[in-house]
DNA sequence: AATGAATGAGGATTCATTCAT
DNA sequence: TATGAATGAATCCTCATTCAT
């Protein structure tokens, strides 16, 4: 559903055309951009080839240079097309209304199910942008600063509605918070893998799993080695 | 440190003689998986190239080939060792005499601490290695189970010790298991990057986390989104 | 000064019109040649790309194809424009009511000036023509003897003025000429590098060196290596 | 005889091989620049093509990588080689014993036979390198000084000893030398195309020209506009 | 009169891999 | 045990040129 092939687009009334018929730039640009994300996400970078991306577009390849430069700019053009439309999925997933534990359970939900909707994105975005130099890794550490940021506060909001007080230390809130983007992101995978986790699933472990540090963490219950 | 040129470790009793020195295969098979763990860690796959990988080796390409058959090969056997490494460091730094929550505490120890020594390596099995077809995919793939595995019998221990009883349902142990390894690698990354965040304190995050997690699910409260 | 943007010249009475005004063939072609005569001159026939020419002349790319028909001919039609102008600029230099020394001598100056001037077209015929195949070829092949033509006939008419006689011999004077156009050229260059040298003190070196081999000539003073 | 096809230099004995023998690296870079270097001369740097040369020297592309790294770097090796061996042809050709006329006369005789027998070398560093940016333009650029510079050094030396004195300003002989190495670079191309013209007759059209212009420069003859 | 859309063909460069010694 | 010599097969990218409007 990603990816359309232009025979499909363009086979308008049965006229048996074979070549792909003229699209406005726009469109063609859009198909690229989902070849290329099917392809680099299952490949990686290197072993991904500027002429199968091509041909998934169905286009040429001069056309793809016409409008995308070349494989690394065509990379970081997919790379913010998926950052975007993550980030936006898990903002329109939470209703600013609700109470902060709810908003947390929503944002989860909604990363899960974009994840799982888009794994060609997700992998781009979690497993291939990293291993690039500067323009591709800088883009994806945006997007894992805003989510991380973004659970923060959350976290902080949570913490101050839940038990009132100032909430936790602002170390500690980092911490838990990559921790928890990290359990996130793995999840997906998971969820991802094994067909039979849904979204849901995976959002309710990961949410008791913050639930229960942060309470913890508000009253001050450290399990510490030297504890027991 | 972990890739050492052929001529320091060749340069036997002063010959002078600028070809690197032969030496039994086993040394030079470790110099040549050293190189390319690095070589590997650092670019990828496919990014990753015989060439640099011989030359940081100190050695000729068809002695490469000689000794480790083909790149994917030696891929799979710098995956196998880097996999073993860690589960080594991992079981090595647990003491089975103590409760349960001290070697889960221990094992999240050591695996932040032997992640953090050998960034290469673990580069290669967390990043890396899923990108390629079976043969590597496969290797890390049984690492992760073994790890998971570990960690969950760890956990199903802890909780009968802490709450008695039989312990969670075993899907649920599956899903934080799982969690808590993504949330422990993207911790590894975060410490990695941060330098002043030490492996202990990663591994209290993460425990802190796990516990009361843990804590929760034994005592039957868990957070949904119907509850508030 | 060459070349002048669309734009500019089309941006009449303050239509906000974006687009290239619509024009007349003649200056649309006018403008496409100057724009190919700075791109051929600078980069050579092969390392200039008709997307850069088309942009110059700020059209599109068919236009220039509509006609001016292919890179090949595009090139002929350049090298044929700036030959006659350098040719003409030759011609109108010089005073035909003049005698024959004052009649090269302002031929000459002419060229320096000219070639000085139009830098770009006389890159193209000096370097880049003698790279192509016939058509361009031929086409600066005339113009040469042309001005080899031109030279001789001054030469003879100025012997014949100057010592009476019958003049020296054709062959001997072709050689004459076509050593005085290649120092011209050569000097062209030099002239154009170093600022300093204009065209006077070039056209005065290579006239005090033609007028006294010239005179040697005529008066049967040859230098040969048995002479001394 | 420039160009020597592998198969030729390595068929030994009959024994019928097809495959291009196994040289030591110098023979083949060897035949490498020299398949260049023809090319190069006889297209141009743009029209030249890799495979062309490989295919003229016997071997496959990546070898002429291997050995020369790139087209840039090939050409400048090509250069590099030319310009090196017009050098020494010059100054091997040059008696230091003989009188100044005499040592100029030979410099040029040498100059003109060196450059009809390796026309291709000629052209690259005549016609090509110029095209070129930094690197070739700078090779060349100090072979013309290094010839410019010899032969100011000679006119200086043939002007002392035929006519005593201190020899003429630095500056006319600067225009002076640049005009007669214009002159035999145009002569060099007429006698190489008119394939009647040979060196000796080049060589001596240009003495008589060189040496007249020198005797009156010496003489303070100059013609000037306003003379006749 | 003028252009946006599109491509076939080719060119430089790299890489995993193999011989012959 | 070890290597210098060599290549087939991609891969990224560019360019002259055309078509439909």
């Amino acid at each position: 559903m990603d990816v359309v092939r232009a025979e499909d687009a363009g086979a308008a009334a049965g006229t048996g055309e074979r070549r792909p018929k003229r699209m406005p730039r726009a469109v063609r640009e859009r198909q690229m951009l989902d070849a290329a994300v099917r392809i680099f996400g299952r490949r990686g970078y290197r072993a991904a080839s500027m002429d199968e991306i091509a041909e998934l577009a169905g286009v040429s390849k001069p056309l793809v240079y016409l409008y995308l430069n070349s494989k690394e700019s065509l990379f970081t053009a997919c790379i913010r097309r998926e950052a975007q439309a993550l980030a936006e999925a898990v903002r329109e997933g939470v209703d600013p209304a609700l109470p902060a534990d709810r908003r947390l359970w929503e944002g989860l939900r909604a990363f899960f199910t974009h994840t799982a909707e888009h794994p060609d994105g997700w992998a781009i975005l979690h497993r291939h942008a990293r291993t690039r130099g500067e323009p591709s890794a800088a883009e994806v550490a945006a997007l894992r600063e805003g989510i991380t940021a973004f659970v923060t506060e959350l976290i902080q909001a949570a913490a101050r509605e839940a038990h009132g007080g100032p909430g936790p230390a602002e170390r500690e809130v980092a911490g838990l918070a990559q921790a928890l983007v990290g359990a996130a992101e793995s999840l997906a995978a998971w969820a991802n893998t094994d067909g039979s986790v849904a979204a849901n699933e995976a959002a309710a472990t990961l949410m008791n799993f913050a639930w229960a540090g942060l309470g913890n963490l508000m009253a001050g219950h450290r399990w510490s080695p030297a504890e027991r």
